[in-house]
DNA sequence: TACCAGGTCCTCG
DNA sequence: CGAGGACATGGT
């Protein structure tokens, strides 16, 4: 099984996914957070309604790194309710964000300039960032390449009688056999997606 | 009406 | 360790 192509396929069914479009002009470190806060509320839910936390967050012009840290936090749970496990995740965004501040003084431009294996395993001894969540963040917000595994990922190389024991392996496959780009992995994972979706959709299987 | 969605943590054996 | 449960909303 050749990753470039299986890409190439799906590039060509699908078409370009503009992940994360940050819309707007807001300059790195609102875009930076607003990409780490998604990656934490997408937690097995819906994009669609992240997107609904999310607007809510705009709305009530609280969505700044500062202002999501400080807020009450049974404040933040009402405000991100539709994204699911609201109290879970509002204890997991500012479990995040606590650790940008301290370590970084909530600079996400700071953060990212650590060596990606570094950054990732600071990442991963935050409550609430389990493997994907932290690759999610480093590829999408860090740039950095990292190919994330997920559930979809994994049901992809399935499908094709490949199957790992763990989320590592899954990543190393990628990573060893696709050149280094951070939009391909980007891209690619999106993709994986796109394809996870339409599966479970028509209940088929896409290929 | 059930089941699923771009997971993670905690508890038990 | 590994399985099993908890966390919760909105769409189909």
């Amino acid at each position: 099984m050749d990753p470039r192509r299986e890409y190439m396929a799906l590039r060509r069914r699908y078409g370009p996914q503009h992940w994360w479009p940050v819309d707007g002009p807001k300059g790195y470190e609102a875009a930076a957070l607003e990409i780490c806060v998604g990656a934490i509320l997408t937690q097995n839910t819906s994009w669609q309604n992240v997107k609904k936390a999310l607007d809510n967050l705009r709305s009530a012009k609280a969505f700044s790194y500062k202002m999501l840290l400080t807020m009450p936090r049974k404040r933040l749970a009402q405000l991100i309710r539709p994204s699911g496990y609201y109290n879970q995740k509002a204890l997991k965004l500012q479990a995040f964000l606590t650790f940008v501040a301290a370590e970084y003084g909530g600079s996400f431009r700071k953060m990212f300039k650590q060596p990606a294996m570094a950054l990732r395993e600071q990442l991963l001894a935050v409550h609430g960032i389990g493997k994907e969540t932290a690759d999610s963040m480093l590829l999408y917000a860090g740039n950095k390449p990292i190919f994330v595994v997920d559930a979809y990922t994994k049901r992809f190389l399935a499908e094709k009688g490949i199957t790992f024991g763990d989320y590592d392996e899954y990543r190393v496959f990628f990573e060893k056999r696709l050149r280094r780009n951070v939009k391909l992995y980007q891209e690619f994972h999106a993709l994986i997606v796109a394809w996870g979706k339409e599966g479970s959709r028509k209940q088929n299987v896409a290929r």
